[in-house]
RNA sequence: GGCGGGUUAGCUCAGCUGGUUAGAGCGCAUGAUUCAUAAUCAUGAGGUCCCGAGUUCAAGUCUCGGACCCGCUACCA
C-alpha cells in the first residue's frame, strides 16, 4: 500500500449556467466534504479545491437569450453557489472560477506547454461561418434539416428530434443562429488531443492499476478504452473562453473540457504558493470525486493531458457517484424539476444538517437513488431526532437532574459498563475504513452506532431507578454515558457539523481531537455541563406538504410555460412548384404495431387511397399502436423510401412538434376520403 | 443493436476472493420501560437473493442464455 504524506481532494466544478440542487450535493458535494473533514480531524495535509465552471457554448446561449454578457451570467451563478455551499457547510479550502486572470495564465500555459512538445495534431477543417457577424459558428449556432428525420430545427451537433448525432456540415440549409443567415464554408484550423496516442498507457494505468475503482467508474472506462479512443478536438472558433496562445489562432479559445480541469490547478495556485508540492509530488494522493457525466474526461481526458504535460501527478482513485432522482422523476435544470440549495436553506433555516444527513444516508454510491420528502421526514424524525437527539438529550437532562451538570467520577466499571466502552474502538475503526474506501453511507451508520449505544446503556443500566437505590452507581453509569456522548460529537463531526459544534457547546468543550474517538476519559470528572438543547426537531406533515406543493407548482408552471417557447423563425422561401412537389395525402390507419426492440417506433399500415402502405414513424413515445387505428392522418407519399429496422417505410406521417418536442398527430377536421390531396 | 451499471425482506441498501439457519437501518407486530422531543430497549413476523440452464461436494456470490430498470452509443422519413 502506497504511503501518501498529503492529500488534494477535487469537487466537480459546477456549471455556472444555473444554481446548486440536491443531485449536485448528494453525488458530489457532500461526499467530499465529509472526506475532507475526515483527513482534517485526522490531522492530515489536505487542501480541497473547487469553483465554478464558466466558459463554454451553453453560458453564451443563455446569455444571448437574456440579452445579458456571458460574464453576467456566470458572475449571478458563481456567487449563488458560492453562497449557498457556504450555507451548507461546505468549505472549500477555495472556490475559485474558470474566468479568473490566474486560470486563464495556467491554462493557456498549459496549452502552450503540449503545443510546444509537439503534443498536439492540427487539422483544418471545412467550418460554417456567419459572414455578417463575422464568426465561426459553433454546432449549437447552427440549426438546419436534419438529413436524417427532415426535422428543419436540427442543430449542428444533434437533432434532439430523432437524437442522431450529426456534423454541422451534414444539415440541409443550415442557418445561423445568431443572425439568421445563411453561413458559408469556410476552413479553419483546430488541435487536437491524439487521446488513441495515450491509449497504452490508460490502458496499463487504469485497466491494470486500478482495479480497485467503483464498478461504475472501471466498467465505464473500460467500454471507452475497448472501443478505441480517438484525437479530440481542444479548441474552438468562439469568442468566450481563453484565447489559443498560438500565433495566428485569433478568435479561437480553449474548449471548455480542456479548460475546466486545468481549473483544479489554477484554484490550488490562487490558494498557496506550495501549490506545486500538490501537483507534482509523487507523495501526494489526489482524488476527484464527481459525478457519473463526468467519467470519461475525469479518467481518460484529464490524465491523458497530464501524462502529456508531464510534470504533473494523476489521480489516486475517481470515485463517481450515480444520479439522484427527484420524487421518482429525474433531476432536470432545465425542467426546473429540483430542490435547489439556496431555496432549502430558505425553508429550513438551522437543518443544514438535516439534508447533509439524508444525503448521506440515501446517497447514490452505487445505483440511481430517490430523494422523496417523505423519507427527508422519516429520516429526521426517526433517526435524528428519536436516536441522536433523543440520546444526547436524555444524558444531558440525567446528569443536570442528578449533579446539577456537574459529571461524576466513575466509580468500578461493570463488565457491562467494559463491553459497551469496547463498542467504541470497533465503531471507529469501521467508520474509518467505511470513509477511506469512499462508503460513506456505511460510515455514517457507524457514527449513529455511537448514540445507538447511548440508548441501549440508559435503557440496560436504568440509572432513574437505581439513583433510589444506589446512587454511586449512578455516578459511574452518567460517566459512562457522558463519555458515549462525547465520542458521538467526534463520531459526527465529518457528516454534520453544525450538529457537531452544538453538541460541544452543551458539553462546553472545546474540541477533542479525532484520535481520541474510541477512547474515554475525554472529559474529566467535575467538569460542568453547559445547558442541554434539542438538536433537532420533529419535522411536521405540513411542511412536508408545503415543499411537495411547491414541486406540483413547479411542474405545472412547467407545463405551462413549455408552449411559450419561441416559435422557430421562418424558413427559406420556397416556389410554389417546391411545395408542389411534396404529395401530400389523407390517409387512415388501419394497422399499427410496436416495432420490437425499439423506444420509438411503431409500423403503421396505412390506406393511403391510392394504396395500403407500410409506413415506420418515432411516435411510439406518444401513441399507444391500438389507439391509432381508424384514424386518418396527413401522410406525405412521395418520399423516398427507407428501411428502418429493416422495414421499408414509405412515406412519411406528418406530426405537429411543440417546444418540449412532444409530437401530436395532425389530421382533417372531418372525415374526408382517403387519397385526397393536400393544397 | 453495441457497451457499462443495476435487479437481495414493505422501503432504502450491505453481502470481499463461492462454504453451516442470507444481514443492517427504517416501517410493521408484540412485550418491557418512563430519564428523554409519545422518544427508547427487547423479541418477532417478513426473502423460490429477477428468471432459466450449467460448473461444483457446495452459488446471492462463478459460466452461459433471457427479462426488466438507469446511463452512454448507434438507429429512430
Amino acid at each position: 500500500m502506497k504511503q501518501f504524506k498529503r492529500h488534494l481532494v477535487t469537487s466537480a466544478l459546477p456549471y455556472a449556467n444555473g444554481p446548486v440542487h440536491i443531485g449536485h450535493l448528494a453525488g458530489v458535494y457532500v461526499p467530499s466534504d465529509i472526506y475532507v473533514r475526515y483527513l482534517r480531524l485526522r490531522g492530515e495535509d489536505v487542501i480541497w479545491v473547487c469553483g465554478s465552471d464558466e466558459h463554454g457554448v451553453p453560458i453564451t446561449i443563455k446569455a444571448r437569450a437574456e440579452g445579458v454578457t456571458p460574464q453576467q451570467i456566470v458572475d449571478r451563478y458563481h456567487n449563488m453557489i458560492k453562497n449557498a455551499f457556504e450555507g451548507l457547510g461546505i468549505k472549500f479550502d477555495i472556490y475559485s472560477r474558470t474566468s479568473s486572470p490566474m486560470h486563464y495564465k495556467t491554462a493557456s500555459d498549459f496549452f502552450r506547454t503540449l503545443y510546444d512538445k509537439g503534443e498536439f495534431t492540427e487539422q483544418s477543417t471545412m467550418q460554417y461561418y456567419d459572414t455578417e457577424a463575422n464568426v465561426f459558428l459553433a454546432d449549437r449556432y447552427i440549426t438546419g434539416t436534419c438529413p436524417h428525420c427532415r426535422n428543419d430545427r436540427a442543430y449542428g451537433d444533434q437533432c434532439e428530434k430523432c437524437g442522431s448525432t450529426l456534423a454541422a456540415t451534414d444539415l440541409i440549409s443550415p442557418r445561423s443562429t445568431i443572425t439568421g443567415s445563411t453561413p458559408v464554408m469556410r476552413e479553419t484550423k483546430h488541435w487536437y488531443l491524439p487521446l488513441d496516442k495515450h491509449e497504452p498507457f490508460l490502458k496499463k494505468w487504469i485497466l491494470e492499476d486500478h482495479k480497485e475503482w467503483k464498478a461504475n467508474v472501471y466498467g465505464q472506462c473500460k467500454s471507452w478504452l475497448d472501443l478505441g479512443l480517438q484525437p479530440r478536438a481542444v479548441s474552438r472558433d468562439l469568442d468566450w473562453g481563453i484565447p489559443v496562445p498560438v500565433e495566428g489562432a485569433e478568435g479561437k479559445v480553449l474548449y471548455v473540457w480542456f479548460d475546466a480541469p486545468i481549473g483544479y490547478i489554477s484554484a490550488t495556485k490562487e490558494l498557496t504558493p506550495d501549490w506545486e508540492k500538490y501537483w507534482k509530488g509523487e507523495d501526494t494522493k489526489m482524488v476527484h470525486f464527481i459525478g457519473k457525466d463526468n467519467i470519461v474526461f475525469h479518467c481518460i481526458v484529464f490524465p491523458a493531458m497530464l501524462c502529456a504535460h508531464g510534470d504533473y501527478i494523476l489521480p489516486e482513485n475517481v470515485p463517481a457517484n450515480e444520479f439522484l432522482n427527484l420524487e421518482g422523476d429525474k433531476i432536470s435544470t432545465s425542467r426546473n424539476w429540483a430542490v435547489w440549495l439556496h431555496e432549502y436553506l430558505e425553508d429550513f433555516p438551522g437543518k443544514e444538517d438535516v439534508l447533509r444527513y439524508v444525503l448521506c444516508a440515501n446517497a447514490p454510491e452505487t445505483k440511481d437513488n430517490d430523494f422523496t420528502w417523505k423519507d427527508f421526514q422519516a429520516r429526521n424524525n426517526n433517526e435524528l431526532v428519536a436516536v441522536l437527539g433523543n440520546f444526547v438529550n436524555r444524558a444531558m437532562v440525567l446528569t443536570h437532574k442528578y449533579y446539577e451538570g456537574y459529571v461524576p467520577a466513575a466509580g468500578e466499571l461493570t463488565d457491562y459498563d467494559r463491553d459497551t466502552l469496547a463498542e467504541m474502538p470497533l465503531l471507529k475503526k469501521s467508520l474509518e475504513e467505511n470513509i477511506e474506501n469512499y462508503r460513506f453511507r456505511e460510515a455514517l451508520k457507524d457514527a449513529m452506532g455511537f448514540a445507538r449505544l447511548g440508548n441501549k446503556y440508559l435503557a440496560d443500566t436504568e440509572p432513574w431507578k437505581v439513583i433510589k437505590t444506589n446512587p454511586a452507581r449512578v455516578q459511574t453509569i452518567l460517566s459512562v454515558a457522558v463519555e458515549i456522548t462525547a465520542n458521538l460529537a467526534v463520531a459526527i463531526e465529518p457528516f454534520m457539523p453544525f450538529t457537531a459544534a452544538k453538541l460541544l457547546k452543551m458539553l462546553n468543550v472545546e474540541n477533542f481531537g479525532w484520535e481520541r474517538l474510541g477512547t474515554t476519559g475525554l472529559i474529566a470528572p467535575g467538569h460542568l455541563l453547559g445547558e442541554p438543547e434539542l438538536l433537532f426537531e420533529k419535522i411536521e406533515d405540513a411542511a412536508v406538504e408545503a415543499q411537495l406543493a411547491k414541486l406540483e407548482e413547479k411542474k405545472a408552471a412547467n407545463a405551462a410555460n413549455a408552449p411559450l417557447a419561441p416559435a422557430e423563425p421562418q424558413k427559406q422561401s420556397v416556389s410554389f412548384d417546391d411545395f408542389q412537389r411534396m404529395d401530400i395525402r389523407v390517409s387512415t390507419i388501419v394497422e399499427a404495431e410496436r416495432v420490437p426492440k425499439t423506444k420509438k417506433l411503431l409500423r403503421l399500415t396505412v390506406d393511403t387511397g391510392i394504396d395500403r402502405r407500410q409506413i415506420v414513424s418515432g411516435i411510439a413515445e406518444f401513441y399507444e399502436p391500438e389507439t391509432l387505428v381508424g384514424k386518418q392522418v396527413l401522410v406525405l407519399v412521395n418520399l423516398e423510401p427507407r428501411e428502418l429496422k429493416g422495414i421499408l417505410s414509405q412515406g412519411m406521417i406528418l406530426m405537429g412538434e411543440d417546444g418540449a418536442g412532444k409530437l401530436t398527430l395532425l389530421q382533417p377536421v372531418e372525415k374526408t376520403p382517403n387519397g385526397s390531396q393536400v393544397k
